[in-house]
DNA sequence: TCAAAAGTGTTCTGTTTACACCCATGG
DNA sequence: CCATGGGTGTAAACAGAACACTTTTGA
C-alpha cells in the first residue's frame, strides 16, 4: 500500500464488461450489444457499465447483467482488469471483465431484443471496440481450463439434456472432436449425472435419455476439482 | 460498455499490491513491510502504491517492485482486482493485487532494509491489514495451480542449484512431500535441466550435483504447458 | 567407522486411448 | 425397409505410485 497520502492521487473510472457464454444448438455462443451512443456508435461490444461509489464489482457485474438478460442467479467470476492507458479514447478507464455462463433459454428474450443484443457463435462473432475481442480471447481460455477442471454443464444446459448436448458443449468449449464411448465412461466415472426414464426425441427417431445433475455431486466435484482430461 | 455518459460516473483510487515469493533454505516466503504511516501504522501489510494517470497496471506492478527491492526483469503477473467497499478505512479503493516470483539471493538487501521490509516463511507470517491476507491466500493457489501446469523455478532458484533444492521448493508449493525418485524420473522427463560437471558440498559431505534451466526448452515448456501431478 | 545426504530402476496399478457393431424408430 | 442417431465394452499402451539399497565422505 501507499508510501504517499492518498490526497494527491489519481482517481479513475472502473467500467465493468461482462463476456456472458450460452449454449445453443449445439454450438457455444456470446452475447453482444449493438452500441446506439458513442464512441464507437453503431459498432459491436460487450455488455458493459461503470463501478458506482456504493458497489463493489461483483455487484456491479450481477446489476449489468441482470439488466440485459433478467437472470439473477447465474454463474459469474472475475476474469481479469485491462489497463491500457488509452484503452478507451474518451478517458482513461480500467476496465474489469466478468464472465458468466447462462442457460440460453431462460433469459428474458425482450430486454435482450430491447438492448439490440444478440448471440453469435463464437467463430462467426464480429469485430468489437476497444479491447473487448482480447477480454473474450482471456474468457475462451478460462472457460477452456475450468471445462478440465471442474464439472461445467450446469449453468450453461437446460435442466434436462441429453449425453449428446452435454458431449457437444465439450466439444464446443474444448474446440475438439471427442469419443463418443470415452465421454460418457468419463463423465459417468465423476457420479454427477442421473440418468431419467424420459426420452428426448428431438433429434433422433429412436429417441436419447434425458439426464439432469445430481447438484450435491455436481457440487461436491466444483469445489474439489478434477482432471478431465480427454 | 456505459450505457449512460462518462461525465456522471464514479471515479476512484486505484491500489497495487504485490505479493512478492521469494525462496530460500528449503521454504517458501512472502516479502512484507511494517507500515510507517497511517492507517494501521505498525503493521504488516504488502508493498504497494497507487496507479497513476499515465501507466497501465503492469507498469504500476513494475514500478512498485523496483522500489522496493531494485529488481526489475522478474516474474509478474496480474491476480486478482479486491473491491469490498469499506476494505480501506480511509477511502474506496480498489485493489489488483499481482504476485512475483524473485530469487531471494538477486535482491538489493539494503533497499529492503530501508523499508522496514522482511521475508517471512507461508506459515509464520504475520495478520496483515485490510484484506491482504486474502490476497496472499489467493496467490498460493494460483502458485500451486501454475506449479502443476508448467515449469517453475527459474525465477525463484539461483542460476545454479541441486535437484533437492528443486524438489523442496515444488514441496513448499505444493505443500506435501514428494518421493524423490519419482520427482527426479518426471522432472528429467521435461528436459528442461541440464546437469552441470559441478556439485554444490554445502549440504551433504558427498556433494550434489548442480543444474540449470535449458532456456530455450524451459519456456517451450511454458508456452505448452504440462500436467505435473505428482 | 558411522552418520547424513545423494543417487539410482523396477514392478504394480489405474487411466487413457482406440476402436465397431447392434438397436429403435419415423418416414 | 432403410437412414439416422443412440447405446454399449474391451484390449493395448501409457503414466503414476510405491518402494530399498548402495555410495561418498567429513567429522
Amino acid at each position: 500500500m501507499p508510501s504517499n497520502i492518498y490526497s494527491n492521487t489519481d482517481k479513475i473510472l472502473i467500467a465493468v464488461d461482462c463476456i456472458i457464454f450460452g449454449f445453443d444448438k449445439g454450438a457455444l455462443k456470446i452475447l453482444l450489444i449493438k452500441r446506439d451512443f458513442e464512441p464507437e456508435l453503431g459498432k459491436w461490444s460487450l455488455m458493459g457499465g461503470f463501478l458506482k461509489e456504493e458497489e463493489n464489482l461483483d455487484e456491479a457485474a450481477i446489476r449489468i447483467l441482470y439488466d440485459l438478460t433478467g437472470l439473477r442467479t447465474i454463474y459469474m467470476e472475475q476474469l481479469y482488469t485491462f489497463s491500457k492507458v488509452d484503452r478507451d479514447p474518451v478517458a482513461r478507464t480500467l476496465s474489469v471483465a466478468y464472465y458468466a455462463l447462462i442457460d440460453i433459454a431462460m433469459h428474458d428474450k425482450e430486454l435482450i431484443q430491447n438492448h439490440s443484443a444478440q448471440w453469435f457463435s463464437l467463430d462467426k462473432a464480429p469485430d468489437l471496440i476497444f479491447d473487448h475481442n482480447k477480454m473474450v480471447e482471456k474468457a475462451i481460455a478460462r472457460l477452456k481450463r475450468r471445462a478440465l477442471s471442474k464439472p461445467i454443464g450446469f449453468e450453461l444446459l437446460p435442466p434436462k439434456f441429453t449425453m449428446r448436448q452435454l458431449q457437444k458443449l465439450y466439444e464446443s468449449i474444448l474446440n475438439k472432436k471427442l469419443d463418443k464411448r470415452n465421454f460418457i465412461n468419463k463423465i459417468n466415472s465423476f457420479g454427477i449425472l442421473v440418468r431419467l426414464d424420459e426420452k428426448d426425441t428431438n433429434a433422433s427417431k429412436k429417441g436419447a435419455y434425458l439426464y439432469t445433475f445430481d447438484k450435491v455431486k455436481y457440487d461436491e466435484k466444483v469445489l474439489e476439482g478434477f482432471n478431465f482430461k480427454i
